[in-house]
This record gives structure tokens, C-alpha cells and sequence, in this order.
DNA sequence: CGTGGTTTTGAAAGTTCTCAAGATTAGTGG
DNA sequence: CCACTAATCTTGAGAACTTTCAAAACCACG
């Protein structure tokens, strides 16, 4: 399979999606020089573990990950989902070691930038990059927290379903029509809910005709109307 | 008052509180050439409001504050608490615009950190311990996030004052009495509880003898008790 | 075409919220 | 320094929401 065969970020076709992350173009030559390479992985495959050594960064080029922990009691915590043209284990920059699991839902494609050897060079403008990126990132922190604290069950489940249209939108795909990688399980983890609370929400939006789902493909009919509930 | 009078970083007596949140003892000379002003804030003032310009951060060298948005129908959201030792406004960064509003909730002394001056002479250590910062507060956020998701309303009062007790701990004060300088709304308000619960379940606390309250003064009786809960 | 995992649905139990009112505390002016 | 007022905190009872438990329907995969 020719997505094995690692290539150089100045011909990768997924450049407008991953750069559009932080990384400015004039970067990609010098992400060239230090280590930077694209890998494919399984649906299910662990990317890195909890408390593991971990100094580089993943861009998913295609695909989606969960990231999640390991509680006292053994059970698995999800905290973030991440989609396309998303970076994940920038939390891990602080200690050099990873703050969660990352598995993909299916089958992907990451790159690993290894930041040792950007830090090795000191490259301002990299950092700064990567500054925007991890500011960005704890601002989305924040919006989704909001989504969680103080709405009812439903509320949450459509703040999820349009934090996704809206990540999709910003990567130039359908707002209104997407995969939905991960499962009802996952979904109700994620949001602390019971799986039945989900697909219960999931059948009243169907019957008010907002949403569609087909296998895992979901349909927004109307964006409007549930932007105005989470409001 | 004295406190009024701007110090320089290299004179600062809670320099040891400052320095330790990611501004290494080398990089204060640097900062005092920048601008990085001490100034005293009363109660209820507002640091910095939501979308307007910010390119500065903010030490808390005393007191506290609550960072917080307003949604569409007015109301207030609470995203964060920062004590002594912290730093506010990084979610800034990314496009030079305040996420939130942050406010004092007690008389407070906060140092702002002009970034832009920072950023001007391009000093690749400065900015690596930010983005040391950055990870760790990501690390924290997915933290809380743990906290507030699948947990009993009990359980979020409680890892909310363990989470206090650490942050207390960390800064060489006592980590089995503090005092809380919120209220009880804003505590129900970051934790998307009614105060009736909040209020409820410090008194079955209590009434358990796992804390005390006198006023906003909060002992902890039994740490381990009150971890072993929210395990 | 079965088999295991996922999703859906129903009914009862449990938790948290809302509303209402009383108790306590903090702040203000005399 | 005290009294007064406004704000905060506490407590109770019923309503609303979400979870739990149980079971059936659906789907993906080998």
C-alpha cells in the first residue's frame, strides 16, 4: 500500500489540511529536516500511552483518534476526540511524557513530528507557532467545557454534533453531513452520560426531523434550529 | 500603600512564587527589560474583558481570580479559578483577543507580562518555558474535564477542593486550610450544579467531619477520606 | 449466515434541580 | 461600635431529568 511509503511534507498531498494547523509554510522545509514522517495505522492501534515517554507531536492526516485515560477502577475516561487536520500530544510537551492513550476509531493516517529536534535548532518562529496552536487549543478547552457544565443531556449531544460540523467545515468538508467515527459508547462516555441518554437524544432529534443518521453517517437538516438550543 | 509602587522582577518578593510557574530565575533580568508592571487590583475589578485586545499575561502575585464568558442570554459562565502562582490569560495568545473576562475576587496583586515585548526579541527560552506552561495548563484542563464529566455532584465538590488543597500545597501554604475566596454560586456555577447542592453537600461533608468551614476558611479533617471518594 | 458487539426501547429508581422560605454573614452609614 | 440592609447560605419538599437494569432489534464481520 503506497500510504506506507513515508513522504516529505513538500509533496504531501494533505498539506492544505495539516498546515493550516500551525505550521506555516516557510516551517515545512525545516519539519522536513527533522523527523516528520507519515504512518499508517490499523482501525484500534494504540498511537501512545498514558505516563509514556513521548517528545513529538501527531498531525492526523486522515482518520480519527480518541484520547482518553485510565481511571483507579480501570475504566477508560475519554477526553478528547480528534478528527482531520487536528494535532494531538501537545499536552505532553510539559513533562515529556503523554498525559493520555491515543487510539485511532479507524483506519489513519499521522504524522510524528518530533519536537526534540525543533528544539534542538531554537526556532522561534516554530515555537511561536506552536504557541498559537496550544493557546488555540486551550480556548477550544474552555468552549467545550461550556458545552459540558451546566446544559441538560441534550444540549450536550448537540454542542457535540456541531463542535464536529464545525471542525468539518473548517477543513473544507460538508458541515452538514460527516462520518461519525466513534461509537454511541464513546459518545456517552465522552460527554458523562449513560449510553441511553444518547440514543434516546439521538431518536427525538431524528423525530423532529433536525438530524439523520445512516449507519454512522449523520445528517444535519437543520443547523439553525440546533445551534438555537444550545444557545 | 506601598504595594502601589511598581517593583522590579530582580526585587520582587514573591519571586519564588512567581518563577516557579515558568519563568526560569534566568530569563527575570529579561522580563524587568520588558515591561512586567506589579499593580494592585480591589475586589470585583475586571483585569481583562472578553474579545478585546489582550497580547499580555497575568501573574497572580496575591489574591484571586475568575475568569468567565457571557453567554447569549447574559448569563455568566465560570471557566476557571486562578490563585496565588498562576498565570491568566494564555488563551489569548492565539489571536490577541481575551477568550474571557477575568475579575478579583478578593483585593489582588497581579503582575502583567507584556508578551509582545517578549516576543519582539525572539528568545527561544522565554518562549519554551510558555509552551512548558501551555502543555501543563492543556494537561490541567483535560484534568478538570475528568472532574466534571461522570462524577456524582459530591464527587466535583470534592476534587474541587483537592484540587485547591494541591494547588496550595504546591506553593508552600497549607494544604488542609484555606480559604475559599468564591462564593458558593460561583463554585455551583463552575461546577454546573444548583448552590442547593453545593451547599448541601458541604454540609453532609460536614456532618461527616471529613471538613470544617468558619467563615470562607475550609479545613480538610481527612485528606485521604476525601480522595479515596473521587477515586 | 450465524455471532458478538452496538443501538434502541421500556419501566423503575435515583439524583439533582427548582421553588420557597428562613438563617447567617458581610457591608454601610450613623 | 452598633444597627440595618443586602447578599449569601442553608434547608425542605416536590418536580424534572438522567441513570440503571432488562431485553429486543440491528449491524458488521468472519
Amino acid at each position: 500500500m503506497t500510504m506506507r511509503t513515508p513522504i516529505q511534507c513538500s509533496q504531501c498531498s494533505m498539506q492544505s489540511i495539516c498546515v493550516p494547523a500551525g505550521l506555516v509554510p516557510s516551517d515545512v522545509e525545516i519539519l522536513d529536516k527533522s523527523s516528520r514522517e507519515p504512518h499508517l495505522y490499523n482501525k484500534r492501534s494504540v498511537v501512545f500511552s498514558e505516563d509514556r515517554p513521548l517528545t513529538s507531536v501527531f498531525a492526523i492526516k486522515s482518520g480519527s483518534v480518541k484520547c482518553y485515560t485510565i481511571d483507579s477502577n480501570g475504566k477508560q475516561q475519554i477526553t478528547s476526540f480528534h478528527l482531520v487536520g487536528d494535532i494531538v500530544g501537545l499536552e505532553a510537551l510539559a513533562n515529556g511524557k503523554a498525559a493520555t492513550y491515543c487510539e485511532t476509531l479507524e483506519t489513519s493516517m499521522l504524522c510524528e513530528i518530533k519536537l526534540n529536534k525543533l528544539f534542538a535548532q531554537e526556532l522561534p518562529k516554530v515555537e511561536n507557532n506552536l504557541l498559537q496552536l496550544m493557546s488555540r487549543r486551550l480556548a477550544n478547552c474552555s468552549k467545550h467545557y461550556l458545552n459540558i457544565v451546566n446544559t441538560s443531556a441534550e444540549q450536550k449531544v448537540i454542542a457535540f454534533l456541531l463542535s464536529i460540523s464545525t471542525h468539518m467545515h473548517q477543513h473544507g468538508l460538508s458541515r452538514n453531513e460527516y462520518r461519525l467515527p466513534m461509537t454511541r459508547t464513546d459518545i456517552a462516555n465522552y460527554l458523562g452520560l449513560a449510553v441511553e441518554t444518547v440514543s434516546r437524544i439521538f431518536t427525538s432529534l431524528k423525530e423532529e426531523s433536525l438530524i439523520d443518521t445512516k449507519q454512522s453517517i449523520l445528517t444535519i437538516n437543520n443547523l439553525n434550529a440546533l445551534e438555537r438550543r444550545v444557545a
